[in-house]
DNA sequence: AAGTCGGGGTA
DNA sequence: TACCCAGACTT
């Protein structure tokens, strides 16, 4: 028989009456806060997955005023929502949102669920981000675990149960719930994700003049920096992306990248992909290149003009840049051509952004 | 349970 | 460098 673990909460004085006191001395103001609206809400969160505030700030500000209701989202254009996302990441998160805000046109008659679960159906809201809607908009009892409720809890708590396990994710999910202040469970989660994004950081906290010193038991034995404990290995692949800036007069070509695999919906340049750093020599020897420019004519390669490591979280590719210019207008398969000036109206990749800012800098004349 | 999906900030 | 960020989804 496995012994029970059990957090003894009971041993620790509540956190609410003091989280609600540094709240409101210490919380920073922004536009998705003290607001009822659950479309505003719905988008926020949405953003500000695995995102920093200050890097999601602007996308929000922009989201909300070009599509101010959830109609407006619903009755969006692929492309420019995906325009809008550019830059940000994850793009799943823009895909799933806008399906979201179809669902609840065809669902919910346009007006957003009201209950945990409606909310917790749609796509791209998982626990944390159904418990954040529901009591921020609605005042809902549901209890937030996000990272930073992983590390204030674990601290105070002295809890070494790697949160990355479905041991560890089920343990802390029964603690915040059991801590959770039925009287404000909006006001109350807001606040321990403010107490751990600003005060509890994750390094070099200043336990010295926090509110809970007197109950951390991380503190107490020396161990605030070891918690939370997680496992994570981050095994990064390397791939080997070969693009060429196609040009032919002043047309381009460009594609949407598309299958599961990074960057889905996002357009790119032709690409050859190799399994190893490979030399223009090589590409120039390939069915990947005979294919791309079959009936160009004869073609001229620049020398490589632009090469770097896009460094993802488990990826890093290495990507090298090529000009070509071909005699014949191309076919090309799979790729639509376009005006050059029309390129920025493309969403892309961080990658391939900067290597178009590379290029309009140092080569005004092919832009 | 493990793998995948981005990009940027911080020590 | 390594780790983290108002995580979710697929395999």
């Amino acid at each position: 028989m496995r012994k029970e673990k059990k957090i003894p909460s009971e041993a620790v004085a509540p956190l609410a009456a003091d989280l609600h006191d540094w709240y409101a001395r210490n919380h920073r103001v922004l536009p998705w806060r003290g607001i009822t609206d659950a479309y505003r809400i719905w988008i926020s969160e949405i953003i500000l997955q695995q995102t920093r505030v200050v890097q999601g700030y602007a996308y929000y500000n922009r989201f909300v005023s070009r599509f101010p209701d959830v109609r407006a989202l619903a009755a969006a254009d692929d492309d420019e929502v995906m325009k809008l996302w550019q830059g940000l990441g994850y793009y799943s998160r823009a895909r799933n949102l806008l399906a979201a805000a179809r669902q609840v046109v065809e669902r919910f008659g346009g007006e957003f669920p009201t209950t945990y679960e409606a909310i917790r159906s749609l796509p791209g809201i998982g626990d944390y981000t159904a418990a954040a809607i529901a009591s921020f908009a609605y005042g809902l009892p549901h209890a937030v675990v996000d990272g930073n409720v992983y590390r204030v809890l674990a601290r105070i708590y002295g809890i070494d149960t790697p949160i990355d396990t479905t041991e560890g994710k089920k343990l802390f999910a029964a603690l915040a719930d059991e801590l959770l202040d039925r009287k404000d469970p909006g006001g109350y989660n807001q606040a321990l994700m403010e107490f751990g994004a600003l005060y509890c950081v994750p390094r070099s906290p200043q336990c010295g003049g926090c509110i809970f010193a007197d109950r951390c038991m991380a503190l107490a034995t020396g161990r605030v920096e070891e918690l939370p404990v997680k496992l994570g290995r981050t095994v990064v692949k390397p791939r080997y992306f070969n693009y060429f800036y196609v040009r032919h007069g002043d047309y381009t070509w460009v594609r949407r990248r598309e299958g599961r695999d990074i960057w889905r919906n996002l357009y790119e340049l032709p690409l050859i992909e190799t399994a190893e750093e490979a030399s223009l020599d090589v590409l120039q020897q390939s069915e990947e290149w005979a294919r791309l420019f079959a009936g160009a004519g004869r073609v001229s390669v620049s020398a490589q003009v632009y090469a770097c490591k896009h460094v993802l979280s488990h990826r890093v590719i290495h990507a090298r840049f090529y000009v070509v210019e071909t005699e014949q207008l191309l076919p090309m398969e799979d790729y639509v051509r376009i005006a050059v000036g029309e390129l920025g109206d493309y969403a892309v990749s961080r990658l391939t952004e900067g290597f178009l800012e590379k290029m309009s800098a140092n080569y005004p004349a092919l832009f």
